[in-house]
DNA sequence: CTGAAAGCGCTTACAG
DNA sequence: CTGAAAGCGCTTACAG
């Protein structure tokens, strides 16, 4: 019982005594051939155990993979602990659901070294940035180099580049005016990180300035737009956790604490609702809390009034594109609008 | 300005003046090649925009394309919502670090139609299946003849597939004796679901001899090894949400009310926690609760009694399987122990 | 250190 | 409806 090789298309056809050729078009079904042609094939095919054509050999002779690429700007588990960036990727596999492809993960992080499969050499017929990381420039440019068509999701990639983003800025002042129309003046934001380090801590005008994280810029910017001096902390990560510390550092003390709170995303939002139960401080009577985002929070027992960005539809968009793009059509860049939902978590500051 | 086609390693040897061979030599710099002849192809390279070699050519050649396959028995979505499955995710991704492979999603789900990428037909080196899917089977039949080597985590993949688990039922039936010699006896079980309908319900005879999830069938036969009656609800998922509800199925009536739960996962304790706090019951003075997996519940505010598996390594364990397949080696099963950790849930019951 | 040759396994015009 | 031929782009023994 030694190990055969695995049988080829070869094999196969020499068994049914057909051509090679012919024994392709009966597995592919891309040609006329007759039935008993067929059958002969598939049963030499089943007689030596042929799985099917080899993918590797398929997609040389084709030129495609039939494998998109979806680039990360953090590692796996950094990726995957978002709500939202799960989401969009469920969406880009519904939105290359007609490609029939698999989703490869890669991640920004600098260059694969050896033979490893990275950006610069995975066998991918395209690709979807995720997230506008600082490396985007990098990233862009090597596969430009390579021909490989890309879409950007929240970045922007330059021109060829489609991008599919939301009103990340319109949004966020639409909350803050309805924050401002239900009377509240003294409002703090909780931000997501600006830098790569993640730097947590007051907003300072040095990490603003710095930033390289075009959501929580733009998100303050629509803040701004409402009220102009608003300031708040930077949180660490996107997490209930984070607004948890962010929460009791805005609200420990009473003589300063602001009436309403503009977190920048949900689960910071749902970490600063804990921290206002942990401090006595009732929400939505002494305290309103924003979020963004529209996820279910796991466990959090508010309707949470918050900006619902269309996470999946934005990925289906992603997907979409890639599809457009490997038909040689050229799509548009998307821009998505967030909706204000409002919830039980938003009320007109306590007077007196 | 005409689009030329991608240039191929055959035009940049012919640039520099060199044959194929030099060239191919000069990039994989796997033999003997001179610096003035390797920067002479370079020069080429450059000139020509050429990106490195096709890695569809490459993994034709070479007989490997660089990727390892990991097989969700979800869609993408429902398995990263399980903080278990993505330190799994990180932990293979470690695991099969120096291969510098890349991972593959591919789903379960029957048929990859047409010229879809799916199981039986995805250009991977190896696979992972993770979780024991009904499928399970049939999958494997389709590896076994692709003669792709595949590792499976927690499910009985059948001969030659090495098998990562861990102790579902001995690290259950430990944390049972805990609650036992704390001193409870009136305990209740909230489980993972049994069926792939994920019925949501009271614990039935039927839907534990219909069993197809493993996982959930011995972690309560370990609870049944120290309260040999002991019932209680099937969650519809491993979530805040659905131990909520459980939660408040069991607490409900002050007059059945046990003195302690013990949860299939962390996310259900967490709920269960929270069915607790609602009715104002205090855990763990009035009741103990059991986790099982070892996360950190991101907002919980209570260090969980629970059963820490070890997520990551047993990722990082079916990674390491796969680069021994792949160097022809037989690497063995697996089977993890998870450790109870004792916070501050659990306490001996109420007497009175 | 360099080159000529073969071939990885398949698909696709092109004839017949 | 079927077959012979070419070739996708690369790498790897093998000579020199």
């Amino acid at each position: 019982m030694s190990e055969s090789p695995r049988p080829t298309l070869a094999d196969v056809a020499a068994r049914a005594g057909v051509s090679a050729s012919t024994a392709s078009l009966a597995f592919s079904g891309s040609g006329p051939v007759s039935d008993a042609t067929k059958q002969k094939v598939h049963a030499a095919a089943a007689a030596l155990g042929y799985a099917g054509p080899d993918p590797r050999a398929q997609s040389l002779r084709r030129g495609r993979s039939g494998i998109v690429g979806v680039v990360l700007e953090e590692r796996v588990r950094a990726a995957f602990l978002d709500p939202v960036k799960i989401q969009m990727l469920d969406g880009i596999t519904e939105g290359i659901g007609s490609l029939g492809a698999g989703l490869l993960l890669l991640t920004d992080t600098g260059e694969a070294g050896g033979n490893a499969v990275g950006i610069e050499s995975a066998p991918v017929d395209a690709v979807v940035l995720v997230g506008c990381s600082p490396r985007l420039g990098q990233s862009v440019e090597v596969l430009r180099r390579r021909g490989i068509p890309s879409v950007a999701i929240e970045g922007d990639a330059g021109d060829g580049i489609p991008k599919i983003s939301i009103d990340n800025r319109e949004a966020t002042r639409r909350g803050a005016e309805y924050l401002r129309d239900l009377g509240h003046t003294r409002v703090e934001v909780v931000t997501l990180p600006f830098d790569a380090a993640r730097t947590r801590g007051p907003i300072t005008s040095e990490l603003e300035h710095g930033s390289t994280a075009e959501t929580a810029s733009e998100r303050l910017a629509g803040a701004r737009e409402v009220f102009p001096d608003v300031t708040g902390r930077v949180a660490g990560a996107s997490s209930i956790e984070e607004g948890l510390e962010a929460g009791r550092a805005l609200l420990a003390d009473p003589s300063s604490r602001p009436t309403a709170i503009i977190a920048q995303s949900d689960l910071l939002a749902a970490g600063v609702i804990q921290a206002a139960e942990e401090l006595g401080i009732a929400v939505p009577a002494e305290l309103s809390v924003l979020g963004f985002d529209g996820i279910r929070v796991d466990g959090l027992q508010h309707d949470l009034t918050t900006l619902v960005q269309p996470s999946v539809a934005k990925g289906r968009a992603a997907g979409e594109a890639v599809v457009s793009l490997l038909a040689g059509d050229t799509p548009r860049s998307v821009c998505f609008t967030s909706v204000l939902h409002v919830g039980d978590t938003t009320a007109p500051p306590r007077t007196g």
